[in-house]
DNA sequence: CCCTGATTCGC
DNA sequence: GCGAATCAGG
């Protein structure tokens, strides 16, 4: 954006008429963001904005560093059963109980409560809101409980015939 | 999900 | 200085 005289005068009187920095933005052919950046610098900033950033001071100031990818919550839903695979002997136990899952912004309360002994057997599309685990109580010694216990462990047949 | 404005920071 | 990415709230 090439911030003439013209265009700042523009974005003053849009800015002044009250309109929204995305209407602005779109009027002008730009983004919002490119609007509320120059506001900014123009020190017209002053519209109510939607956030209070004042009372509730950051606790943590987040460094804004490279995030590494948390370890993804796929991993605990078990490799789902594909009948006519190549089953591998039963793994029992995925193990991932030991090391606390990690509470990821946007999984609120999607991971098992690995503490409270409940299966955790996903159900629904992990990162949707939807997603939450099972939660029943699980076979002794197994994550999940017997229903998906039933469908987790799967004895491999003996597929020297049926191979395919 | 959509929207809002605010801030950061590599360019 | 610029503005995309990100944050943060509705």
């Amino acid at each position: 954006m090439d911030w003439t005289a013209e265009a700042i005068e523009r974005l003053k009187a849009l800015w002044a008429e009250g309109h929204s920095t995305a209407e602005i933005g779109r009027r002008m052919g730009i983004s919002k963001n490119a609007v509320v950046g120059k506001a900014h610098r123009l020190n017209l900033s002053a519209r109510p904005s939607p956030i209070r950033r004042d009372a509730a001071p950051r606790p943590a100031p987040v460094p804004r560093a490279p995030r590494p990818v948390p370890a993804p919550i796929q991993r605990l839903a078990p490799a789902p059963v594909v009948r006519a695979a190549v089953a591998p002997a039963p793994q029992p136990v995925p193990a991932v109980a030991a090391a606390p899952v990690p509470v990821v912004r946007g999984f609120p309360s999607a991971r098992p409560r690995l503490g409270a002994r409940s299966c955790c057997w996903p159900i629904g599309e992990p990162g949707t809101s939807g997603f939450r685990f099972c939660g029943s109580e699980p076979m002794a010694g197994k994550p999940y409980c017997t229903e998906h216990a039933a469908l987790a462990y799967v004895k491999p047949r003996d597929r020297r015939e049926d191979a395919a």
